[in-house]
Formats: C-alpha cells, sequence, structure tokens
DNA sequence: GCCGTTTTCGGCCCGACTGTTTTCAGTCG
C-alpha cells in the first residue's frame, strides 16, 4: 500500500488520494486482528479508512499476492526510482522532473548527473539543491551498511524464538553489536548451542524472509533478509566452547584487546572461537561470569564493553550499577489522540499501569504545530480537567498535565507562562527552523531553557537515525545551562531518534545534568520501545540517580517545582 | 479514495522554510 502511494506521488496523483493509501498501509499494520481473519468475516469495510476500492485491492492482494493496479503503477516508472524519495530536500515533483529530463533512473545515476552539474539546469532547481542531493546520497551511503537497532534487534529476537524450538538446541543467543545495544549495527550475529547443527541450519535458512542464502559451512551459515541485513548463524557444540564464543563474538574489538592483554600478564589465553586456557591447559567456563572471574574482575555487562573505560572501572570495583528497565517508574512523554496520538488518555493511563508504571505524563503538541493538531491554550486547560477527572476515579497510576511545547524561532514558547505554570511538568523542543546555525540554534534553546516553567528539553539534537543529521547546536553550552537551570534532557527511546545518544547521555552525566527516558510514544504499543532508551542510558553508564523517571513519584515533583518558587 | 446527524459532492493536511525565483513551488514536520 505503502509502495503504491510512492509510486502515485511520482506520477502527480491527488494528494488525498494519496494520503489514504498511506494511511490504509499504517491502518493495517496496526490491526489487532489478523487481516485474513477479517477479509473472512467480511469486514474489511468496517475499519474506517477502508472504502469499496481499498476493499478490493486488500481482498485481491491477500487472495492472489498481488494487485493489478500496482502492476499498473509500476510499468509506468522504474523501480528504483522509490529509492530517491529517502534523500532529505528531493520530493515525488523533483524526481519526476529529474527522471524526465535526464532518465534518471536510480541513485547511482542521480548521483553521476548532479556530479556533472546537470541538475542546476533544471526547472525550479539550482546549484545548492544539487549540493543538498549530493550530500543526501554520502548520508544514505554512510547509513546504507547500518540497520538500526530499533529494526535489528526484533529481528534477531523473533529468529531466536524459531531457533530455540529446533530439536537438539540446548542455548541460542544473540551477539556482536546487538548484544551491545548499539544504535545501528551492520549484521545480525547469532551463536548456538547444539548437538543438531545440521537441523538447526535447515531451519535457519527455511525461514521466511530470506533473500538468499549467502555462505554455509559445518559450523556457520549466512542468509541475507529481505529487510535487507544479513544474519550469520555460528553453532557451537560444546558449553565450554560456546561461553567462549559468546564472549569473544559479543567484542567489542578494542574491548577484547584489553581483556586478552590483561589475561596474559595473568598467563591465561583467550582465544577467539576457542577456550580459555593458561599454558597450554584449557579452563572450563560454564557462564559468561567465569570469564571474568579469572581475570579476578566483576562481571561487565555487553552494553559497557566498548573499551572506554570499563575495564580499569572493573579492576578497581568502580563499575556503575547502571540503571535497569524494571527500573523505569513512568513515562513522562506520551502524546493522546487530543493532538497526534492515537490513543485516548485513559487508554494509556490503563496501558501503562499493566507495564507496572507509577506515573504517566500526557505531553501533547502545542497549537504551532498545526499538523499534529497541537493543542489550543483553551483546549489544553480542557485537558488538564479531564486529567483531574480520570486522576479521581483511575487506581494505581498518576497521570500529570503536561505539554510538549514548541520552541519558537527566536527561543520563545508557544504558550504564555500563565499557562504553562498550570502543568505539572513541560517539555520543549524544537520542531521547525532545523537549518538555523549553530549560535542561532543554541541561543535559542538556551532561551527555552530560561523559562522558568521548561523541566525537560526533548530529542535535543533533533536527530533522525539514518535519515536526518540534528540540527547545528553547541553540546556543550546546552549541557553547561542545564545544568545551572536545573533543567533535564531527554533520552529519547523512539529507536529512529536515541537522542541524546549514548556519547552526550554520559557526557551530561559527568556534568552533573539529570536525564528522563522518555518514548515519545503517539500509540500505547510504542510505549514497549522504552527498552531502547534503557540501552542508550545504560552504554552512558547511568545509574538510577541520573534519570529523573526512576524516582518515586512524591520526589519526581519534587524536582519538578524547584524552578517554580 | 474516503467520508457524511450540514450526506452522493466537496472537503480532506496546515504552515513555515528553502531555494528558486522575482512571486512561488516543493518539501517536510
Amino acid at each position: 500500500m505503502n509502495e503504491i502511494a510512492d509510486y502515485m506521488e511520482i506520477l502527480g496523483e491527488n494528494i488525498y488520494k494519496i494520503a489514504v493509501y498511506r494511511k490504509a498501509s499504517k491502518i493495517i499494520k496496526e490491526l489487532k486482528q489478523d487481516i485474513q481473519d477479517i477479509l473472512k468475516e467480511d469486514r474489511l469495510r468496517e475499519i474506517p479508512g477502508i472504502g469499496k476500492a481499498l476493499e478490493a485491492k486488500i481482498k485481491e492482494i491477500i487472495e492472489t499476492g498481488e494487485c493489478a493496479y500496482h502492476r499498473d503503477l509500476k510499468k509506468q516508472i522504474p523501480e528504483d526510482l522509490l529509492e530517491l524519495l529517502k534523500i532529505p530536500g528531493l520530493g515525488a515533483k523533483k524526481i519526476r522532473v529529474i527522471y524526465e529530463n535526464l532518465k534518471v533512473k536510480n541513485i547511482d545515476e542521480l548521483k553521476a548527473a548532479a556530479e556533472q552539474k546537470k541538475i542546476r539546469d533544471l526547472r525550479g532547481m539550482g546549484a545548492k539543491t544539487e549540493l543538498n542531493i549530493l550530500k543526501g546520497i554520502k548520508m544514505l551511503e554512510d547509513n546504507r551498511a547500518f540497520t538500526i537497532l530499533g529494526i535489528a534487534l526484533p529481528i534477531a529476537e523473533s529468529i531466536i524464538d524459531i531457533l530455540k524450538r529446533v530439536e537438539g538446541v540446548e542455548e541460542i543467543e544473540i551477539t556482536g553489536e546487538i548484544r551491545r545495544k548499539r544504535e545501528m549495527v551492520r549484521q545480525i550475529e547469532l551463536l548456538a548451542l547444539t548437538e543438531n547443527p545440521h537441523i538447526t541450519k535447515k531451519v535457519f535458512k527455511q525461514m521466511p524472509g530470506i533473500k538468499e542464502v549467502l555462505e554455509e559451512t559445518p559450523n556457520r551459515c549466512s542468509i541475507f533478509l529481505d529487510v535487507g541485513i544479513k544474519a550469520d548463524l555460528e553453532i557451537t557444540k560444546e558449553r565450554n566452547e560456546f561461553i567462549s564464543a559468546l564472549y569473544y563474538s559479543t567484542g567489542s574489538d578494542k574491548h577484547i584487546a584489553k581483556m586478552v592483554s590483561i589475561a596474559g600478564t595473568l598467563g591465561y589465553r583467550i582465544l577467539k572461537n576457542e577456550t580459555i586456557d593458561i599454558n597450554d591447559k584449557k579452563i572450563t567456563v560454564e557462564k559468561e561470569q567465569d570469564v571474568f572471574n579469572i581475570l579476578n574482575m566483576p562481571y561487565i555487562i555487553p552494553e559497557l564493553r566498548e573499551d572506554c573505560g570499563e575495564v580499569e572501572a572493573a579492576l578497581e570495583g568502580e563499575l556503575p550499577k547502571v540503571i535497569d528497565i524494571a527500573d523505569i517508574k513512568g513515562d513522562l512523554h506520551i502524546h493522546s489522540n487530543w493532538s497526534d496520538g492515537i490513543n485516548t488518555i485513559e487508554e494509556i493511563a490503563q496501558y501503562a499501569r499493566d507495564l507496572g508504571y507509577k506515573y504517566i505524563a500526557i505531553t501533547d503538541h502545542s497549537k504551532s504545530l498545526a499538523i499534529a493538531k497541537g493543542l489550543t491554550e483553551r483546549e489544553l486547560l480542557k485537558q488538564i480537567e479531564e486529567i483531574k477527572g480520570l486522576n479521581s476515579r483511575i487506581k494505581g497510576i498518576s497521570v500529570l498535565s503536561g505539554i510538549e511545547v514548541d520552541i519558537l524561532m527566536d527561543g520563545t514558547l508557544d504558550y504564555p507562562d500563565n499557562i504553562l505554570k498550570e502543568l505539572d511538568i513541560v517539555i520543549a523542543s524544537v520542531h521547525t527552523g532545523f537549518k538555523q546555525d549553530k549560535f542561532q540554534m543554541t541561543n535559542r534553546i538556551i532561551k527555552a531553557m530560561n523559562n522558568r516553567y521548561v523541566n525537560i528539553i526533548a530529542h535535543p539534537t533533533g536527530r533522525l537515525l539514518g535519515k536526518r543529521q540534528g540540527y547545528e547546536v553547541i553540546v556543550d553550552e546546552v549541557l553547561k545551562e542545564a545544568r545551572e537551570n536545573n533543567i533535564i534532557l531527554e533520552i529519547n527511546a523512539s529507536p529512529d531518534r536515541l537522542d541524546l545518544n549514548d556519547i552526550l547521555a554520559r557526557k551530561a552525566k559527568e556534568m552533573g545534568v539529570k536525564m528522563a527516558v522518555n518514548t515519545d510514544a503517539h500509540e500505547v504499543l510504542r510505549l514497549e520501545e522504552m527498552r531502547y532508551g534503557v540501552f542508550v542510558a545504560k552504554r552512558a553508564w547511568l545509574e538510577n540517580k541520573d534519570i529523573i523517571n526512576t524516582y518515586p513519584l512524591n520526589d519526581l515533583l519534587n524536582l519538578l517545582k524547584i524552578k517554580k518558587v
């Protein structure tokens, strides 16, 4: 459906028609019931957004696996042209002009055309457009080899689910970069302990979603998945071998190198995919902890194994007791159907309570973000009343009234102080003017931080992983200001953002800045993405005291009030 | 292409920014 919409866009279809297809694609993805069942019961038309035409096409796709309309569209333009939509600043209209005039069919040809300065002569385009296209292509190329953790991890987990049920599989683990929870990874790496390698590999090769089998050896199998990522399965037959391979393959290379050298000074050898030995006498390792025991150090969790001081800290007994997902007591950045979210506040509260949360904050968009149905002052005051009412009848969770208020171009906020002061929590964030220079942007954010009602700055750098660079901002200045003004910085847990990232979050901690891990969810299912933010926090060495939404409600409320006296 | 208690047509997704123009089209959140 989404692909149909992409084609239509380039072909210049009616924008509302396109929107209907995009919306339908989203609705189908989010269906709680299997679409085949809905079709069987002849209830497709009951889904809002699905009409007669879409019903017929969905039926056709389910029954025949394809759709004539889609085929027709595909005939009209080269398939690879859709890829061009990923280039920031390039939309359907420009792509069409480029295609019709230069016969450019894919990204490589576009790159060549831009390098030959052919783009600048086209209608509506100039040297700047050409440069932006080249920049965009470079960004895509840099990211081509990488997949975001938010895509790779769930796939890895679903493969594990399949393989652990295979006869003879005693243990199976995700390893490599995914195990360390890096924000972007090159491949999925799995390690199995099984007495039946043959059948394990066979199941692995026959899973759904495989594009091709790349390589197979007795102990190894590599596949390439439809979604564009490689998955490796390595097989061990003995526990000893499994544990040392798990440790070794988890990496990082630098971490391992440091550990190997320490092992050397103690007379041990850690060998890749083999066991640990001393003077060629093998040492049995039953669990990963044993590897660290041998070197007289406490267990280092995979998230810390980046050679960023963790080995030294472990030897000195100074490893941080990093935050765990179970420590999170609430989510402080959630959108409801009052703005662009899809659930009611009550649905969100109930879902959050089921997650074990003690509190949440509803933080819809403010009025200037019209596309997200930002709340007017009047609507916001009404929402505050509704939340009061909800709190009086719902048990087991507290709902805070909040807002994600836009930081306008000049650093002023989208609501006056007399509105902001009515709220329990105020998040401020940038959604416009991404191309301001770093001085303007830094001053703009700092100005917002100086508002006495602002508690949190959300997604502080504005990046979208693999899609958009953050805006230019002098992070050191923002961190300094945050410390001085008791401003909390967000670790946005959305796997597309992870903003602050691990490096900046660690820097913030070192400067004494507190943070909040929030999902920014627009639907209840995405409240589950909290774990990705916690991964960042772990990699940043953050402890509970650094993260305000691990605090009990009263402590949190006291902290939020600090600036308000 | 969907929707409708103002229902079979006409509205729906608005407004700011960018880079191109020289008054505005295209893109994006």
